[in-house]
DNA sequence: GCAGTGATCATA
DNA sequence: ATGATCACTGCC
């Protein structure tokens, strides 16, 4: 069952932990689709969180975080890296769950780069249409099963560098 | 440990 | 126009 708008429309701290044992879902061009099970994501909560691109304020990178629930933001890291994410919360309240591994992939440049993800979809919404979207799991991963840890990568961020909004799912 | 890599944004 | 920065990775 594939998750719609709603699943979406939420803080992005619940979304990410929700999406934690779901399927990650690429149509490739040949039609076929590869399904990988989410398994480890970040949270990045609004423009009040110094660690979110949208605590910068409102710019051309950052617009598709304005976007409605469901929709995917793209951006280039270090010249080389495509990073997968989906936004989460009501239209132009700007915030994003960060997909860093799914299925034996750990990392969100090798993930991207595995399986062809670039900027061509940014601002589409997850679906048949844009041939990314994230099927339900079969169960809500316990909390024992969730790995709590600070982010990577956003020191600069003061005290919301420590908070623990990365969760990696151990089963 | 640190080099590679180039878009993006603030500053001018 | 210029320069700093960067939600990473792979090789030293």
């Amino acid at each position: 069952m594939k998750l719609i708008a709603a699943f979406f429309d939420r803080p992005a701290d619940i979304v990410a932990k929700e999406l934690l044992g779901s399927l990650l879902c690429v149509k490739n061009k040949d039609g076929t689709v590869v399904r990988l099970p989410v398994s480890e994501v970040e949270a990045y909560l609004g423009p009040h969180d110094l660690a979110c691109h949208s605590a910068k304020g409102r710019t051309l990178r950052t617009e598709t975080m304005f976007g409605p629930p469901g929709t995917i933001y793209i951006y280039l890291i270090y010249g080389m890296y495509y990073m997968f994410n989906i936004v989460t919360g009501k239209r132009d309240y700007p915030a994003a769950v960060l997909i860093r591994g799914a299925g034996t992939y750990d990392g969100p440049g090798k993930l991207t780069k595995a399986l062809g993800i670039d900027m061509q979809v940014n601002g589409h919404i997850l679906g048949p249409a844009s041939g990314i979207w994230i099927e339900e799991p079969k169960y809500m991963s316990p909390a024992e099963e969730i790995e709590c840890a600070p982010r990577i990568g956003v020191d600069y961020a003061g005290e919301w560098a420590e908070r623990e909004l990365r969760f990696i799912l151990n089963r």
